[in-house]
DNA sequence: GGACACATGTAACGGGTTACATGATTTC
DNA sequence: GAAATCATGTAACCCGTTACATGTGTCC
């Protein structure tokens, strides 16, 4: 009869923890910086999962942990395995998921007939205010590779295809919040008598490219 | 000492839920339905959460539930109350969170590096395989609108603003697969040793247009 | 030497998932 | 009338979150 931990299968989590690991090794705290900068852009987890999940893997013998001290405080640095990198390299050979999206400001536009022009604007707004912000920061870093001063150059091949698409996301997302924006300003206070602009229902049924453009 | 329902706070579901039943009357497998079709794609939640969040919305009276029959087995329609209509109202003019996207696939990209070239093309691949799917099915959804058979016009305003993100997102999603492709096509088989393409770099750093271009 | 940001964790709770169960309806 | 599919739920489990707690450098 196998113990509880061994048990318990990989999540994604573990893997995306297995391959920082991958790469180098890390104290939690940095880990936690990583998923702020990087990874978290597409796998997001709180803070106080890269205390736990960590201590799986080292049960498992994907990985090992051990102290530091810093004054009198303790913490702790994680090293990945050779069982953990086969395990990753295995994992990596399976499908995945396709992408997943949770958007709350999207679910308020779809009911927005249930509530004022203005608070539809609004929610458009700050659509826009969340795409420029992320495609500053997401600018920002891909200028620190120009300029030769990127945290992981040797890394810059795959790391420049999935910056890139986030990039795109985010200017998609500000775009999208722009165009909107002109057409619910055209729309009347009562958002029950807006009438759907048969352009853009065709374009989606004709599959013809969704642009940027206007 | 209020009790324990009254305590608890709504959640985005809770909303989700509530904005269904502003538009009409719904059987908790009529939910499920619209979670499949339409609200699932940016707010996606398993089916059992369709059956005990309604309940929840009930014991605030914010929605009355009632019975009907169908042989000898019971099912339940959901009504939504004055009080729920005030209260999802007041939610609209609240901020929302913005988008939050979780893509295992990309994490699988993101560790490419412990895999083989082969394996990253699959997942490429089945990115591309996920993308032209659910433009098939974006597309014959509008296409239902052009006919004039869709589900609900008199809100195909709003649902061709949300439905259009939908496809734009999707499109994206596809072409960007296509160009990484292209891209991992040119390098070594040991991924390790691949060289990063300047030219996506500045293009992030510039913010140019990222373009469904090529 | 007080304030404040940075660093390092723990604990409890609950939303959400997977798995299970079973009744109706249609198909052939 | 068996099989497959649609319809309607329940229950247990756990991943992930929020809230809490406390140590360490640094700025002025």
């Amino acid at each position: 009869m196998k113990s509880r931990i061994e048990r318990q299968a990989l999540t994604t989590t573990s893997f995306a923890l297995l391959g920082l690991l991958s790469i180098k090794p890390w104290t939690t705290y940095e880990l936690a910086g990583q998923m702020d900068k990087g990874l978290g852009k597409f796998w997001p987890r709180a803070r106080s999962m890269l205390f736990k999940e960590p201590q799986k893997l080292v049960a498992l013998g994907l990985a090992e942990a051990s102290s530091e001290h810093v004054g009198r405080r303790a913490r702790t640095v994680y090293t990945i395995t050779p069982a953990g990198r086969l395990r990753l390299t295995a994992w990596l050979s399976t499908p995945g998921d396709g992408p997943v999206l949770e958007w709350e400001q999207l679910v308020k536009v779809f009911f927005a007939e249930s509530g004022s022009k203005e608070d539809l604007l609004a929610t458009l707004a700050a659509v826009r205010s969340w795409s420029d912000e992320r495609l500053r920061y997401q600018r920002a870093k891909a200028q620190t590779y120009l300029d030769g001063v990127g945290t992981f150059p040797e890394r810059a091949a795959i790391t420049s295809l999935t910056g890139s698409f986030l990039a795109e996301f985010e200017a998609l997302v500000g775009s999208w919040a722009t165009r909107a924006q002109a057409i619910v300003e055209t729309w009347p206070a009562d958002i029950h008598d807006a009438q759907p602009d048969r352009r853009i229902i065709e374009r989606v049924a004709k599959g013809t490219p969704l642009a940027f453009d206007d």
